[in-house]
DNA sequence: TCCATAAGAAACGCAAACGTCCACTAGAGT
DNA sequence: ACTCTAGTGGACGTTTGCGTTTCTTATGGA
């Protein structure tokens, strides 16, 4: 398990997880479930609630009643629905989706290939009910700092170092420029993604993955770009003052 | 107020709209607000406290509070509290961001420079406390036919005929490559913005916007990139189904 | 088989918010 | 000044969900 995974493109159906808990499924012929197949059973009725309801219109009940258990085991293990409902969405970060940042390619596979794999595997994730639950703390991020760590630190750090490990790849065979490690082309790639998703509420293809890769992303970061090279060294314009800055001078 | 805005790069400040509201500043000396008035404090006390609480926290009784007002003299106005939501949202929408798709700029500024200003000035609406607003509304927008209606028509495709129409420019301009007129210039754009602003929790500065155009979308969209023009002609890879369906066969 | 205890169902008291109603008053118009 | 009515503050009955408690029972381990 704790082996990365090395390969050309392996089957994208391999890895894409579809049990919502952590764990294995439950035991026939019990009426009742106890300890950590009590605790999978809690957290994937979490999920799924998060994913149908989003955060606000989840209670306690109805996670209980999904997982078809009392409210009391609930309480028991955790005090309030936050912390439910940050482990539950903790395990998927350290579920399926942590399985994708183990992923290493063999030297057949291009770099362009290898961040186009990464990329439509994670669309895969997100497009799923998974996805929902996690697109449903969206707005709780952005105003409570256990969520907001959450996010940034489990979700979208991992999924940064990967990338960076990519292109660190590619700056090795030759096929990226060294100046192109650099978090803001994670956040061009990640940002057309989340864009499709939330605004578009659209899942991307592979289709629309290449295009972005290969009419925006590569041709940026590949060596010999003499015009975006030559952009790093633009002087900074006199009017740079933060723009946020600003509006908020006038509020 | 019909008239466009034909300019250069006009000082920012002036498209910062500070009020909350859709109409005038309240009457001095009065106990009392009656009609439009009240409604604009209803309304930017909603925005206000959708800024501060999430849609989920909201409450009648909050904005009633927060406006100075009686439950009754919302109830008599708007029925339900998504509808008084999506009122008051409507009205930034048609307010301080509608301003923003009257913008004409005159011989003198460049493709780029057009597009970087729009990119400035819907990121200085975004950093406030009207950004807020609707940020809070992402997750209901995603499991609301209403909200999601409200986003992508009233937000998301207002701004998309913008840049379009600054790309229409820049092919006329011979600034743009006739096939760049693409929506998926404008998810790359917004994405990389909504990125920054929703996970990562900061304001794009200028200088942000300027890095993203300058390496990733002018290179892409100008004419005679001859890898940029290649790339639409490729073949489809045999591998091209929706990832999205792909996921969902294996749940 | 026996025992300890976790789990489930139901009930409980409480708080908060909803949506409505009522009596009084402020404000606009004549 | 008078009249009409929108607005305000408070009260009201209801609902919902929270967090806790109690009693019974299923389950795992010895």
């Amino acid at each position: 398990m704790p082996s990365a995974m090395t390969s050309a493109l392996p089957n994208i159906a391999e890895t894409s997880d579809n049990g919502a808990g952590c764990g294995a499924p439950p035991e026939i012929g019990r009426q009742r479930k106890r300890g950590a197949e009590l605790e999978d059973a809690i957290r994937g009725a979490c999920v799924a609630e998060l994913a149908e309801l989003g955060y606000g219109n989840l209670t306690i009940e109805s996670v209980a009643s999904r997982a078809q258990t009392g409210k009391a085991s609930i309480y028991r293990r955790w005090p309030t629905k936050q912390q439910l409902v940050m482990d539950s969405v903790g395990c998927l970060m350290s579920g399926p989706l942590m399985r994708l940042t183990d992923l290493e390619y063999d030297d057949t596979v291009t770099t362009r290939d290898a961040i186009l794999d990464l990329m439509v595997r994670v669309g895969a994730v997100m497009a799923g009910a998974q996805g929902d639950a996690m697109r449903s703390l969206m707005g709780e991020s952005l105003r409570d700092e256990d969520f907001s760590g959450c996010f940034e630190g489990d979700f979208y750090d991992p999924r940064k170092q990967s990338l960076i490990r990519l292109l660190e790849r590619g700056v090795a065979r030759g096929e990226v420029r060294p100046e192109a490690i650099d978090e803001v082309v994670v956040e061009m790639i990640a940002g057309a993604m989340i864009h499709r998703i939330l605004i578009r509420r659209q899942n991307p293809t592979k289709r629309d993955f290449e295009q972005m890769l290969d009419v925006f992303i590569m041709p940026a970061i590949q060596p010999g770009a003499a015009e975006n090279a030559a952009v790093a060294d633009k002087p900074a314009v006199a009017d740079t003052a933060c723009v946020a800055e600003k509006a908020e001078t006038h509020s």
